[in-house]
DNA sequence: AATGAATGAGCTTTCATTCAT
DNA sequence: CATGAATGAAAGCTCATTCAT
């Protein structure tokens, strides 16, 4: 599936930039440098194109969080792990991050795109309920807790993806500390 | 210029939605309840549309964000303060945030926004760096600080707008103290 | 309504020479010295123009053959009013028998063009079946003679359009005997 | 040469129903069951398929219709002879009819199946022209009565497949008996 | 000034045809 | 020989923009 995985990167990187509507499908097909007609033998159309690209990397994200996530850590340790794997997901994939959560999405995702995505943020939740529960981070309800920051990191990506500022592992620190003060009782 | 403005209102609501690419001049019309042609009168094109709209925006909040600031607030109440017009402005505009954060507008935007944009985010950086100075909020880059209160905050108007959370004063208060923990030395 | 009647006669054109599926929308805006587009504000896409197309001849080859039909004339009387009416609103029309009768509609005709279509194959036996039950036409179902008749007459004018042989008054007086002798008592 | 005439029996199939233009090379394929590469082997292009399938056809169906006749029967038994060929060619070979006389074929018939078409056409007017000769038949244009009697017929055989009319030994001979009854003298 | 019918460039999608396997 | 993945030209259709009214 050489093919089929050119046109999604391809797609994955268009759709970061310029969003869905703003990528034609032939702009896809040039940058994945195959024939226009081709990306209809994978995909049936450009909804299924787009709704594909989402959850396999809405599932890989989550995959990369919280896949064999070591429990019972300690919650600082707790919080650097998940802060980490976030950070470093994002910038193994640097465009990812840009497709999934600088875009809104809602115009042309499926119901399984916006299931799944509920699913995810459910799960992701759930981490925050339990540590909740012991009382190490602040009473609040998880999906507050969850958007202050999931918004904080996605805010701090997008600071050096803009260029604002230059990332280093000092700054990548103070940014976990700081989001971890955010939540700590 | 009554019309020109049933054309703007038109065109946030519609952009905030479904993006620019994704809003059709014939959309923006017929919300607008004026003729297609008519949009043509007060803005060259469409992407002078878009422009406008967002220069407009994006000056409006950052007026209702500094102006009248007092000066020499404690820090805390400083905080407050910011917090406080950034929620009431997005409570009032409620398709304003959706517009401006929610979409990735590089693909439109000509330089005079472009610049528009960094003059305010530097502006804005300044009031981090005053407080920074007087070592009331902690000793990272003011910038850094920026993206994660923004990031945070739009996380959190984010879930409201989206429905996972109804908000509620009580949770304005906490999401507040919790931003607040996060940058405070 | 000018440049929807010039559309739907360059669309006829095409269709009666070419079929459906062998006409292309651009085709038929050249013909008709429209824009592409202009075709789709009057019609909803290619099938309803080709519906639309459909029902309007069909209505006014059924009006045009018994609007107005004088009752109780003799039946050898009768056969000729019918003869020369389709004779003459084919002749009138030279394109309509050749979109409606020598092409295989099945695959893009509507339910409502469908009906209408049984409707006046309905209503136009019913006239066989009066003269049968007179006892002035042969005693067989009025549908077989219909089929008969109609098959008979568009073999004849397809013979004329085709060139097969020139058309005279003396050759259409004789076709009507012989098709009349076919079914007379 | 198996897949060749699995390729024809497919097309033959699918142009009959809906037509050469609204037919694709691949519907062919999967038809008959081959790759759609297969068809080239054998075919030049869909042009050419068409044309064999029409010329197969045309042949075939003069062949039964032609071959072996009698000659110097009675007339009405000629008649009969001609009418029961047809019909029994027509029951034999469903789709035949539909393919060769439901559709307008000009646009994508070449100069030789063309000549066949006229090659046969004058054959089988010659067939009329003696028994007109002999004064049995209308003394009318052979090709005027070739043109009702096939007419009729189509018609006839129309009713049965659209199912307007269900066929029987009675109603076949009925048929039969009004065609005999128009062009006699 | 305001309109919306008209346009054609550009979009998404299909399909006849080719060619590496 | 047979295949079907790949292609790009051309199909159906949309939409930013113009302009006669």
């Amino acid at each position: 599936m050489d093919k089929r995985d050119a046109i999604l990167d391809a797609a994955l990187e268009l759709f970061a930039e310029r969003g869905f509507h703003g990528t034609s499908v032939a702009m896809i097909a040039e940058k994945a440098q195959v024939g226009a007609g081709t990306i209809y033998r994978y995909f049936a159309d450009k909804d299924v194109l787009v709704n594909s690209l989402y959850r396999h990397w809405k599932t890989e994200m989550m995959k990369a969080l919280l896949e064999d996530m070591p429990s019972n850590l300690p919650p600082r340790q707790m919080f650097h792990e998940i802060w980490s794997r976030m950070r470093e997901f994002t910038r193994n994939n640097p465009k990812v991050l840009r497709f999934l959560e600088f875009h809104h999405h809602t115009s042309y995702l499926d119901q399984e795109s916006q299931s799944l995505h509920d699913r995810i943020k459910d799960q992701f939740s759930q981490f925050f309920e339990n540590y909740r529960q012991q009382q190490v981070i602040k009473d609040s309800p998880p999906i507050l807790l969850q958007a202050i920051i999931m918004g904080a990191f996605i805010g701090v990506e997008k600071a050096f993806a803009e260029g604002w500022i230059q990332n280093t592992p000092e700054l990548d620190a103070q940014a976990e500390e700081i989001c971890w003060e955010a939540i700590r009782r």
